[in-house]
This record gives C-alpha cells, sequence and structure tokens, in this order.
DNA sequence: CACATCACG
DNA sequence: ACGTACGTGATGTGC
C-alpha cells in the first residue's frame, strides 16, 4: 500500500479556525481559540488518514491579504485581527513542540510549497492530501491529489473532499482549467486582475467552450456577444498576467523533500506542557502517561518523595509532620460502592519540603494518623490541606458524637472547595487544575495516570506500579500543599474565609450524611408507576400514528416537525438551527385545535416519567433500598448544591401524574416525613437586599404576595384581583428576580413586548428601590466583575465586559440575578448547619436527607414530630436576620407526596 | 458528542 | 439589527 502524505495550509486553516471558534481564552488571558480549531481540523484528518508524512506550510511573511479573507469577508480590507495574529507564533510553536514539520521559505507563497511539495510526494508514489480552506488549491487536485477543504458550521466541522473528477463535477471544469477560469474571472482578493466585465459565469462558460485562455483567444471572433468580444481583445494583457499569477507553482526549489516530514511522536513531553497551559483539556486524553510523567518532570526539579512500607517508619511520619505549619494528605483509593466504604489503597503525605508515600500495608497507622493530624489542626497552628474532603470522611473516622460536640472541622482545608469559592464558573478544579492555575506547573491528571483503570488494579501490576502511583500521588501532594496556601490566603483576601469556614466546610459533612444516609423507595410502587404509564403510552402512541397517518418515531423532534408542519401544515411553524421548534410552549398554542399534537404532549409527559423517573431511578436503588444521590458543592456559578446520580432536585411536582411518583419515596418503618419549604424566599431577600419599603410592608401583611403585587401594580383592591392579574403579577415577580427583561416577560405571558414593558415600568413606580438596587447591582458588578451576596460569596461575571451586547445584556440580568440566588443559597446552607447540629446535639434518631434548594425533607422518628418541627422552623426561619421575616411551610406525611 | 426537550427550584 | 428571562441534570435522537 502506498504511503500517505498530508499537507496543511497553515494560514488558511488558522484563518478558518478563529472566524469558526468562540473567542477562547486562557486562564492567563491569551487568545487560544484559532489554535484550538486548527487542532481540532488537524486530529480530525490525522485520524481519519493516518498518513505517513505530515508538512504544515506558512508564508514567511506576514500572510499576504488572499489569506487573510474567509470567505464572506471577501472583499472587505479588514487587517488581520490582533487575536488571530498573536495566534500565528503559537500555532507554529505547538506544531514544533509535536515535531511536526513546518515549511516557509523566503520568497515562496505556501501555496506554491504546497504544489510543489503535493507534486513531489505523488511522483514518489504517495497518497496526497491537502488540507485548506482556499478553493484555489483545487487546480492542484489529481487522481492522487485530493484537495479537502474543511467548513465549520455550527461549532460541527465537515470537510469537503475533491479529487480531479470531484473539481469537474462541481464546478464543470478540470482542475488545470480551473487556472484558466480565475485568470478571466480574476480576484480582488489575490490582486488577480482578470479581464474587466468577466464574471465567474462567462468564465466557466468560456472555458468550458475553449478549455483555456490561449484556446479563448484562437477563438476570439466566434464569440457572439460584441461587448465581450472586445473586452477580451482589449484585455488581453490582463488575461495573460492573470495566468501567470493564478497558477500555482508546481516547481520550486524547496528546502525540504517530502521525506523530511515522516511523522513522528506528537505527543511529547512539551506538547503535553504547552497544552496544559492553553486549557487544551479535550486533546489530554491522546497524551500516554510517559509523556505526562515527563511534563511533570520538567515542572518542579526540586521534588523528591520515598515509598514507606513500614508500619512503625509511617508512624514516625506522622508525629513529624504534626509539627508543621500544613501538611497535605492525598489519600489514594477507588470509587466505592457506597460513599461511606472506599478502601484505603495508600496515601501521599507532604510537608515541608517532604512527600511521602505510604502504602496500603500502613492502613491503620494511616487512619490513626490521618485523625491524630486532624485533631491537631481542630486545635489551631496546623492546617491539613485535603482535596475533595467529602470523599475523604470515612478515612477520617469522625464520630457522630465529636460533630455535634463542635466539631466543625477546624484547620481542614478542602483545596476543591477553596478554589471553587475563588472561582465558581470554572467547570474543573481538578488538582491538574489547580495546580496549572495556582502554581502554574503541569501534573499528570488522574485519567492519565489510570486510563480506564482503577488504582487497585494498576497497583497489583507490581512494585514498578507502586512506584509509579507513588509519584503520582506525591507530586499531587506537594502541588496541592503550596496551592493550598495560596488558595486559603486568596479567600482571607477576597473576605470569603469565613464563607468557608462556617458554611462550606461544616456544610460538607453534612452532604456526606445525607448522602450516606439515602432515601428510601417503595421498588414495586415504582414498577406499578412504571407499567400504568406504559399502558397509557401504547394507547397514545397508536393513536397518534392514526392521526398522522403514518408511523413515526414521536420521540424525535425532527420526525415530528417534519409530520406537523410539512405534512399536516399545522401553523406556527418555528424553525430551530436543525429543523422545527416542537418546544411544549409552541405545541401548547396548537394543543386546543389539533387533538394530535394534545396527544404528543401528553405522550411526551408520560415518556419523561417512564424513561426519566420510572425506569431512572428504579436502576439506582441500593441494596438496602434507598437511593443514595451524590450532592456536588462545587457545581453552581450562584452557590446552590446540585445533585446527580440520580438528580434528586428535579422529582416531578406541578402536574398531579408526575407528582403522583413522590408516593414511592418513604421513610423508614415506623418513621415519617417531615418536609419543610422557605416561603418566597428570594421575593424576600430582594424586598430586603433593595430595603424597598413597600415590599416589604407587603410582606408584613403575609398574605399573598404575587396578589398584593398585582393590587399594586394594577391599583385594584386586595380582594378584586382578578386571577390574570395575579397570574401576570407573579411573572413579573419571577422575571424580576431573573433579571427582568421586557421580551423574557412577554414571551412567558405571550402577551407584546409593549405590555410586558408597561406592567414592569408600573412595577417600578410602585417599588421603586426594587430598581433602584438592581441598578446598583449593575454598576457595582460592572466596576468590580463580579457580584456579591449578603455573605460575601462572590460570582464573577465577565460578560459584562464583552464587546457583545448580546454578552453584556446576559451579564446584566446575571449581576441581578446572582446576589438574590446566591444569598437564598447561603441561607439554606446555614439552615442546614443548623438544624443538623440541633438534631445531633438534642441526640435524635431523625436525619437529614434531602435538600431542594428551598426545601428540606427529613425523615422523622416517630416519638420526634415535634422537636423536629421546632428544629426545622427555627433553624431555617433564624438562619438570617433579614428586614422582612423568613417564613416556612411544615408538613408531615408518610411519603414525600403527602409531606409536600 | 451536540442538540432538543423537559423535570425541578 | 440583534435575539434574551436565572440556576441545574437526565434522556433520546442522530451524526
Amino acid at each position: 500500500m502506498s504511503e500517505k502524505f498530508v499537507l496543511i495550509d497553515g494560514h488558511s486553516i488558522l484563518n478558518r479556525a478563529f472566524y469558526g471558534m468562540p473567542d477562547l481564552t486562557n486562564a492567563a488571558g491569551v487568545h487560544t481559540g484559532a489554535v484550538y480549531g486548527f487542532l481540532n481540523i488537524m486530529f480530525k484528518i490525522l485520524d481519519e488518514e493516518k498518513p505517513d508524512y505530515l508538512t504544515v506550510a506558512f508564508d514567511v511573511h506576514a500572510p499576504t491579504f488572499r489569506h487573510q479573507v474567509y470567505t464572506e469577508y471577501k472583499g472587505t480590507r479588514h487587517p488581520m485581527p490582533e487575536e488571530l495574529r498573536s495566534q500565528v507564533p503559537l500555532i507554529k510553536k505547538v506544531l514544533k513542540s509535536m515535531g511536526i514539520r513546518i515549511a516557509q521559505q523566503a520568497g515562496l507563497e505556501a501555496d506554491d510549497i504546497l504544489g510543489t511539495l503535493a507534486k513531489k510526494a505523488q511522483e514518489l508514489g504517495m497518497e496526497v492530501s491537502l488540507i485548506s480552506g482556499d478553493r484555489d488549491l483545487l487546480q492542484i487536485a489529481d487522481e492522487h491529489i485530493q484537495i479537502r477543504i474543511p467548513k465549520t458550521k455550527k461549532g460541527q466541522t465537515t470537510i469537503e473532499n475533491y479529487y480531479a473528477g470531484d473539481v469537474l463535477e462541481t464546478l464543470h471544469v478540470t482542475p488545470a482549467e480551473f487556472i484558466e477560469v480565475k485568470a478571466l474571472q480574476g480576484d480582488t482578493a489575490d490582486n488577480i486582475p482578470g479581464v474587466p466585465k468577466v464574471g465567474p459565469k462567462t468564465a466557466v462558460d468560456l472555458i468550458t467552450k475553449y478549455h483555456s485562455v490561449a484556446g479563448v483567444y484562437e477563438h476570439l471572433d466566434e464569440i457572439p456577444r460584441t461587448a465581450l468580444r472586445e473586452t477580451l481583445r482589449a484585455n488581453r494583457d490582463k488575461a495573460e498576467l492573470s495566468l501567470f499569477l493564478a497558477r500555482i507553482k508546481t516547481d520550486c526549489d524547496l528546502d525540504l523533500a517530502p521525506a523530511d516530514s515522516r511523522i513522528g511522536n506528537f505527543y511529547t513531553k512539551e506538547a503535553y506542557a504547552l497544552y496544559t497551559e492553553l486549557g487544551f483539556k479535550n486533546f489530554l486524553g491522546r497524551f500516554d502517561a510517559a509523556a505526562v510523567s515527563a511534563a511533570a518532570g520538567a515542572a518542579e526539579a526540586g521534588f523528591s518523595f520515598d515509598i514507606i512500607e513500614d508500619p512503625a517508619e509511617a508512624g514516625i511520619v506522622f508525629r513529624k509532620a504534626e509539627n508543621a505549619d500544613g501538611i497535605c494528605l492525598f489519600p489514594v483509593y477507588d470509587e466505592p460502592k457506597l460513599p461511606e466504604d472506599p478502601v484505603l489503597l495508600g496515601a501521599a503525605v507532604a510537608f515541608g519540603q517532604e512527600t511521602h508515600y505510604l502504602t496500603g500495608s500502613t492502613a491503620e497507622v494511616m487512619k490513626d494518623g490521618f485523625r491524630t493530624l486532624r485533631i491537631a489542626a481542630g486545635g489551631g497552628g496546623l492546617t491539613v490541606y485535603v482535596y475533595h474532603i467529602k470523599e475523604l470522611f470515612p478515612f477520617f473516622e469522625i464520630g457522630d458524637e465529636e460533630f455535634h460536640d463542635g466539631v466543625r472541622l477546624s484547620g481542614m482545608f478542602d483545596t476543591l472547595i477553596g478554589s471553587y469559592l475563588v472561582n465558581p464558573l470554572k467547570s474543573d478544579y481538578e488538582p491538574q487544575d489547580i495546580a496549572s492555575e495556582y502554581l502554574q506547573e503541569t501534573i499528570a491528571a488522574k485519567e492519565q495516570f489510570l486510563g480506564k483503570r482503577t488504582f487497585q488494579e494498576r497497583l497489583s501490576d507490581g512494585p514498578q506500579a507502586v512506584k509509579e502511583t507513588a509519584e503520582y500521588a506525591c507530586r499531587t501532594a506537594w502541588s496541592l500543599l503550596r496551592a493550598g496556601g495560596k488558595i486559603r490566603e486568596k479567600l482571607k483576601d477576597t473576605g470569603m474565609w469565613k464563607l468557608y469556614t462556617d458554611m462550606e466546610l461544616p456544610l460538607s459533612y453534612i452532604l456526606y450524611d445525607m448522602q450516606k444516609a439515602g432515601i428510601r423507595v417503595l421498588p414495586d410502587k415504582l414498577r406499578e408507576y412504571g407499567q400504568q404509564l406504559e399502558g397509557r403510552i401504547a394507547e397514545l402512541e397508536k393513536q397518534i400514528q392514526e392521526e398522522a397517518g403514518c408511523e413515526f418515531n414521536i420521540a424525535s423532534p425532527r420526525q415530528l416537525g417534519e409530520i406537523l408542519f410539512e405534512k399536516m401544515f399545522l401553523p406556527g411553524a418555528k424553525k430551530t438551527k436543525t429543523g422545527y421548534s416542537t418546544s411544549a410552549d409552541i405545541l401548547e398554542k396548537l394543543a386546543p385545535d389539533y387533538p394530535i399534537v394534545a396527544h404528543v404532549l401528553e405522550y411526551r409527559a408520560l415518556t419523561k416519567l417512564k424513561s426519566t423517573y420510572a425506569d431512572g431511578l428504579a436502576a439506582y436503588i441500593a441494596p438496602d433500598s434507598r437511593i443514595h444521590t451524590t450532592f456536588h458543592q462545587t457545581i453552581t456559578a450562584t452557590g446552590r448544591i446540585s445533585s446527580t446520580d440520580p438528580n434528586l432536585q428535579n422529582i416531578p411536582m406541578r402536574t398531579e401524574q408526575g407528582r403522583a411518583i413522590r408516593k414511592v419515596f418513604v421513610p423508614k418503618d415506623g418513621y415519617v416525613f417531615t418536609d419543610s419549604d422557605y416561603s418566597q424566599i428570594e421575593l424576600r431577600i430582594l424586598a430586603s437586599m433593595a430595603g424597598d419599603e413597600g415590599m416589604i410592608e407587603a410582606f408584613k401583611d403575609n398574605k399573598d404576595i404575587h396578589r398584593q403585587t398585582a393590587a399594586k401594580v394594577f391599583h385594584v383592591p386586595f380582594d378584586e384581583v382578578t386571577p390574570l392579574q395575579r397570574r401576570n403579577a407573579k411573572a413579573v415577580n419571577f422575571g424580576i428576580v431573573y433579571g427582568i427583561s421586557s421580551f423574557g416577560l412577554s414571551q412567558d405571558l405571550s402577551i407584546s413586548r409593549a405590555e410586558a414593558k408597561k406592567y414592569i415600568d408600573e412595577y417600578y413606580e410602585m417599588f421603586p428601590g426594587i430598581r433602584v438596587f438592581l441598578e446598583k447591582q449593575v454598576r457595582d458588578a460592572k466596576e468590580y466583575g463580579y457580584s456579591v451576596t449578603m455573605f460575601g460569596r462572590r460570582r464573577p461575571i465577565p460578560e459584562l465586559s464583552s464587546s457583545n451586547f448580546m454578552q453584556r445584556q446576559f451579564g446584566e440580568r446575571v449581576a441581578m440575578n446572582a446576589p438574590i440566588q446566591g444569598t437564598g443559597a447561603d441561607i439554606m446552607k446555614l439552615a442546614m448547619i443548623r438544624v443538623y447540629e440541633a438534631l445531633r446535639r438534642n441526640d435524635l434518631k431523625s436525619r437529614l436527607i434531602l435538600q431542594i434548594h428551598d426545601e428540606l425533607l427529613i425523615e422523622t422518628a416517630p416519638d420526634e414530630k415535634e422537636a423536629v418541627r421546632k428544629i426545622l422552623e427555627d433553624g431555617m426561619k433564624g438562619a438570617a436576620d433579614l428586614a422582612v421575616e423568613l417564613e416556612v411551610d411544615c408538613h408531615e406525611g408518610s411519603d414525600w407526596y403527602e409531606a409536600k
């Protein structure tokens, strides 16, 4: 089989990538979007073609105009934007780090280099693929030279491929004739004059007939159109010059031969370090462990570690560590079946300049040591740095009695929670991300080190594997120790230290406890619920197919859209990127008039319940008949917690049929549920933070707040508010909390924008303090770059300084919403701590088991109902002292349905 | 793996 | 002229 050569037109692909990608920057603010897009395209090609040779060609000088132009920008004279210019050296650096041959030569254009290399490679019997964004290269196409033009549309890259035959088919001329066409029509972007008045159509017609510029002039007299004939005659010199300019050279004297471009190992340690620095996490998976640890080795020369297998020696390490200022413990463990029993396979211990790896054989000493250190840290003077403390509690073996006696985990510093508080917008806070951000160092990612295996499997490979694991863990511990110190300082500098010590850290243990407790589910009842849905779904399916007159997949929005809007010609078709929108708000408008649409809506509702809840939840029932969700403390931008595997914060509530599923969530035998939720907490926070007298007054009456709002906004007595008025006022209240826009409100209420604006204006008229407050939130966020909650939690809002109007607009809404939603989250977290500690302090058997943003669910022992109710009410109401009292609704029940 | 959709607060 | 409500997570489709 012949060898394969891939040639890339560097500037042209970089251009494509730049305009096809969002303007990405790395942590240091370096623009990286074009480089990222380039690599994306390159890897796609490489994965597909698996070539033996690869070269990327560039022009030597700042690119000539022809290379700056993206098709859509043709004819415009924009200079190359600085954000793109700066990425030219960057992509070259990246390519070099991967050992990829760069071809550039004084006096030659990239096109000519590409043309020459392509021909030479072909002469050597290779198959050539030439990657360019520029159609000019099509003239090179032939049976063994394929021109590939990537297009980035909607973030997806598709590639158009042209062999000689494809050029003929698409453009109706051969590759050689393509040059002739171009010579006649010219190309202003490339400074090819062409023949005046000859456009693409005429040029193609002429060349199809006469095959070349020379042929055209030979048969000039045969041309019927006088004007055309004359302009050709008058511009023969231009045509011939254009022919010269349009032809890509294939016979240049090159510094490099195809053989110089043989591909080696792309995934070097230099490349790994560079990718990490640029923040290209998606590509890191391509690197093997060798490159990673080599890169890590390069990052820190002064690092050393040893391996301790003897328990007695391990004990010595812990005694020594106790006297340090800071120590990092980094246990090695695999994901456990149940949250409470991970196996401790080993641990790295770092302090001062020392790093030790203690093997699993010292497990007992390790657990003792952890405990000793934790208690020493609680006494002050010592900080114990860890990563993801919620997963580590089993190793610290914190006794229940210790916790309610006031162990607040003082002196423990979780670098995960800390880095989240510093910047809650990041998608990842892995140790390698933390090392990169706070130390500018590269360390191996866990997946890099492990691949798809577990630590247990890896360690069983033998002494070498133990050594590698030790190095991985020790490097991580050592980075986290130093980064941890910086994060800690940062929290103090930004006024978030108390938020960490008094809110997030104690909460982490509560979340652990809630996960461990889980919630009981009745499997038979859940199955029954699913079966009942199944029956109705089958009926609906049959009925819908009948009404449509054909069989199709109702769950496919694409097929459904075509049936409804193309086959049945229903009105109100709205296009999305991929087809017709079939979302509920569109279908709801049609449902009254078209039975099929009503049936589709019901089908959707039921299949959702079936797949996500009936079947979905069943898969999570553990052997103890309970579902143990995972709570996440470092996900949301606003400070809320989230829940996954499964998500127990979105169990149906709004429809009766959905709500019924809550009947399968039950307390353990003999117990009951106590459910307590804040009433209108976000509006109360808004009223309080804004200090708006009118709204504070409205809450003091403790009457239906939406109705009160309606009375004020529509100037009617409280008792005469119509249901519609209340609904509208409610929507405005929500809108205000979300960072209102007249458009959003008009959508929600299906009214005109003008009308929506009237509501908003009237609202601000009645509650002037709200407007002043929201405006100040936006102003301050613009000035500082972040918004702040009542408890000092920050949310950066980079969108506020965007040059994009839409982005900025979004930033303003966020600036209005984040302090409110975030303060709500803060208050609930404090409430959880108060409630949890009260339960423990009173030695109650009742347990907190779920939090749903403004709601807490407790599994209550039968003789503790009164106490629990009081603890919930006091704990939640007293969590914050606002200008408006916090109200909670508290209910008991024998299942979640009943308790809510 | 992106998208559309929909469940919750 | 643009095209939007805030914050999440899970599922099925279709490339």
